[in-house]
DNA sequence: CGCAACGGTCACGAAACTGTCATAATGCGC
DNA sequence: GCGCATTATGACAGTTTCGTGACCGTTGCG
């Protein structure tokens, strides 16, 4: 599984130990020892789940959890918070900043690894990383394509943009969605813009007899339809 | 489930996480930072739900709202009203505004996505976003009509045509209110367009004997009725 | 620097969809 | 049955939306 995992802490010690248990686990670790550190590093390629320490030095980890909550960019991603104490974990709930799952210090690795799983798996994350439709596989850890064990090539929109439709076969999503979502925001691109990548992927697969996956839902965008 | 839900709220951090909260729970969001705009985004089409703040500079949620039931095109939209404290609430109910619902803030999302989805329940709105009828099925989520598990074209109109006859079952509809709430009030349309695409809708399910689930209603309008 | 890969925009044509009309069909009161 | 009112239906043309090829700027690399 290639899936990034953004650790937002503060101490060094607890920061390296998750990050250690993380990636044994195959995991890919991005660090940050700040809320701000963590927003900076968000304005890249996001993560597929943040764990977040509680009490951060600045801006708390509440703060910095109710901040992507806010913004329409990092809305959906899953957070694990990660409290000091059982007493602030009631605080926490009570709160209700939509964290996903919390963990309690001290806890352990086996413990923190299978709510990650879960998170991921509930976020849409398949166990091995990869994305199934049939004959196609789209592998997220070695970024490759495959139809049949025969590999084909896409660029890295076509990719990204593959990848939300598999993760949500049969959701029809507005061009403005997949903006959002695969561009992200911040950047301004035309809205017919997704009819040319949808193209070009359909383009790709055309040759396996594939496209038409991807269907277009006339009035309202596309839809990934498995037959 | 592809529920639009308006909010109505002047500041921008609650709106927000309002926003947050209900489009992480599924919901499309429309905003608005006053009533005067909210009053503008629903001359098109319309919300399934509104959430209002009952502190508005200008004109106030409550007078909103009032507006809003006094409108046979809106009258019976679902609101939900946010007030800041608990006091204000009972003014609020005393005031027999027509509000649905209501909230206190601080709030948990929690209990006003519960809430939301309550008063959608109530308003005909499916829990899993797929409205039925005997064996046809029209999925909110994906876009998709189906009669047994067979998928039948129909065009952005027709679905929505759809859409609200079977939200409605068993309720006459005008012309003019199918005009209203199907294509908006902000466009000017022949009455008997209707007609054309209720026989287009109808064209659609003949084959699978399902034409006369949407009856004349002679002298009215037209009726979606499971037999 | 040249080259190749890639991404975004545009323009044009095709296809789908929409609204309107004319005309046929139907229902209803008498 | 008759006449009126209302609705059904098929055809048509205008509009919108989508598919597609082409173009050009950017970036990364040798």
């Amino acid at each position: 599984m290639n899936e990034t995992v953004l650790i937002v802490e503060d101490e060094r010690e607890i920061r390296e130990m998750l990050a250690f248990t993380l990636s044994r686990n195959g995991f890919q670790i991005c660090e940050a020892a700040t809320a701000e550190e963590a927003l900076q590093r968000l304005n890249g390629r996001l993560p597929a789940l943040l764990i977040i320490d509680w009490m951060l030095p600045g801006m708390s980890g509440v703060e910095l959890a109710r901040r992507l909550r806010a913004d329409q960019h990092t809305a959906s991603l899953p957070m694990i918070m990660v409290t000091a104490r059982g007493e602030e974990m009631d605080k926490l709930k009570s709160f209700d900043s939509g964290i996903d799952d919390y963990v309690t210090k001290p806890f352990s690795p086996k413990e923190l690894v299978a709510r990650a799983r879960a998170l991921l798996r509930r976020a849409g994350t398949p166990e091995d990383g990869i994305l199934r439709a049939g004959e196609m596989q789209l592998n997220l850890h070695s970024h490759k394509l495959a139809v049949g064990g025969k590999a084909l090539k896409i660029g890295p929109t076509e990719f990204r943009l593959l990848e939300l439709f598999m993760r949500h076969p049969e959701r029809a999503f507005g061009r403005d969605q997949l903006l959002d979502r695969v561009w992200g925001r911040s950047v301004y691109v035309e809205e017919r813009t997704v009819d040319v990548h949808v193209l070009r992927l359909r383009k790709a697969l055309k040759p396996y007899g594939l496209d038409g996956l991807i269907q277009t839902v006339r009035g309202v965008g596309y839809r990934f339809s498995v037959p």
